[in-house]
RNA sequence: GGGGGCGUGGUGUAGUGGUUCAACAUGCGGCCCUGUCAAGGCCGAGACCGCGGGUUCGAAUCCCGUCGCUCCCGCCA
């Protein structure tokens, strides 16, 4: 037996086929059964002649829509049938799994339940042709990440989810129990990246969990989700990470439109765009002047950052200005930067950094990295860390490091982004949040 | 951690003090009709209105508490 997907039906015509999926629709009538067959490819119908056998009809009679099924019968050509002029005549049906009735809710209904309820019973939502023309959005953009990198002379590392100090302040953690000691669930794979400049790779990416253990009810954190990371050495400035970072990006939507424009402009109704290269650039300074001058206030105790709606409002500027979804924030101030970032050399207290908004959201942060052992130890004690937890990193930058910058980039706001998702929790394949350990 | 909003049959909603206020849709069950078409028609089951307390002659409807969800802020990807 050779499974067929329905959307190659056409090409068997007249051939006894094999179809897998799931019972869409079923119409029992008096003489006829109509089941509507779906599978990832498409949707099909397979007509039954009750009294051709009783004992099958009776069978169908009972299933539940949703139900897994397996069905054989002659493909024929018929005009009258208003899905794809097409129908599989009936031969014979197995049920793999018979799906309960009720459904807990219909993904296929005229409404959905609350996001929450959706999530209780993911997998059904995840049958919704949305849902699997994101993660297919998905696969494709890591696939065209890793390509571009590829073609770019990176190397692709995994580092460690388990640590024995956190990976950077800032972010809470999770820590666990390990053997006889306590250990973390890595925030960042930040100190590795570097890690791997220090071993001379040059030029290196992961993509891997990141995990934070932040109380944030939001419609865009997550306590674990996908980081997209990368370093390279041997830079000037943050800004060869950017100018590499966008070029990068503008591929990524390149093979996603390629692969996937016109199904998403018919599930989403949008039309993509490859961004133009390069970004708008701006620097904090300036977008704090930017923002007064658009009438954005800013709390006081902003003054060396933006808060979200700031970053809403720049990103709406842009999009009206320049019709760009894009914009660079740079040159923060160390302030609001850890103690790592390079501070730029003739303007003091500002570092050579960046974060990345797409359509007026934190995409990701970058810079160049303070490679020089002295400087970044008295950066760290400025920061009021402690030497002596950070000696294993600081242990990097003592036997020829080489200047080096790189970023973190969170995969599921890129799809956010990407498909103008409203919430998070719709961009990823299982959410885990504060209060959402299962499924 | 702070603030706002919401919580009504399986699911989604309507109803914001009182006469069938517990409705509508969808789903579910039964029947009817029909090569149907993400079908149509009829009938039916299903919620004491998150939970607890209070105000009132009377509460889904007002108040307080609590739990849950959600959004915003903080934090960040």
């Amino acid at each position: 037996m050779q499974r067929i997907y329905i959307k190659d039906l056409n090409q068997h015509i007249g051939e006894q086929v094999t179809i897998q999926g799931w019972l869409h629709t079923l119409r029992d009538q008096k003489n006829m059964q109509f089941l509507i067959i779906r599978d990832r490819t498409g949707m099909v119908q397979v007509a039954h002649f009750k009294k051709g056998n009783l004992e099958l009809a009776q069978l169908i009679s009972g299933l539940g829509t949703e139900s897994a099924l397996t069905l054989t019968g002659q493909v024929v050509k018929n005009d009258i049938v208003k899905l794809g002029g097409i129908e599989i005549q009936l031969e014979d049906l197995g049920v793999e799994n018979p799906a309960e009735v009720p459904l807990p809710f219909e993904p296929f209904g005229e409404y959905l339940p609350d996001q929450d309820f959706r999530l209780d019973w993911r997998y059904l939502d995840l049958r919704r042709e949305i849902n699997q023309l994101i993660f297919s959005v998905q696969t494709t953009a890591e696939q065209a990440m890793r390509e571009y990198w590829l073609d770019h002379d990176f190397i692709e590392i995994h580092s460690p989810k388990i640590m024995g100090m956190p990976s950077e302040s800032g972010a809470e953690l999770f820590s666990l129990p390990y053997f006889e000691t306590t250990a973390y669930l890595a925030q960042s794979p930040q100190f590795y990246k570097q890690m791997a400049m220090a071993a001379g790779f040059e030029r290196v990416f992961e993509f891997g969990p990141v995990f934070r253990a932040d109380p944030s009810f939001t419609s865009r954190h997550m306590t674990e989700f996908t980081g997209v990371d990368m370093e390279m050495s041997w830079i000037q400035s943050h800004e060869d990470v950017m100018a590499l970072m966008e070029r990068w990006l503008a591929f990524t939507h390149h093979r996603v439109i390629e692969k996937h424009g016109d199904a998403i402009e018919s599930t989403l109704g949008l039309h993509l765009e490859v961004p133009t290269v390069p970004f708008p650039r701006i620097t904090m300074a300036e977008a704090h002047k930017l923002l007064t001058q658009i009438g954005y206030k800013l709390p006081p105790e902003k003054k060396f950052d933006l808060d979200p709606g700031a970053e809403r409002a720049i990103g709406a500027y842009f999009k009206e200005t320049q019709g760009h979804d894009y914009v660079f924030i740079t040159d923060w101030p160390f302030e609001a930067r850890p103690f790592y970032h390079m501070l730029h050399p003739d303007e003091p207290g500002i570092t050579r950094s960046f974060d990345l908004l797409g359509r007026g959201l934190e995409v990701a942060t970058g810079a160049q990295r303070e490679h020089r052992y002295e400087v970044l130890k008295s950066q760290a004690l400025a920061k009021g860390l402690s030497l002596e937890m950070l000696q294993n990193y600081l242990n990097y930058f003592r036997y020829g490091t080489p200047p080096h910058g790189g970023f973190g980039f969170g995969l599921s706001r890129f799809l956010m982004i990407l498909l103008d998702l409203s919430n998070i929790r719709e961009a990823v394949f299982i959410f885990r949040g504060p209060t959402r350990l299962s499924p």
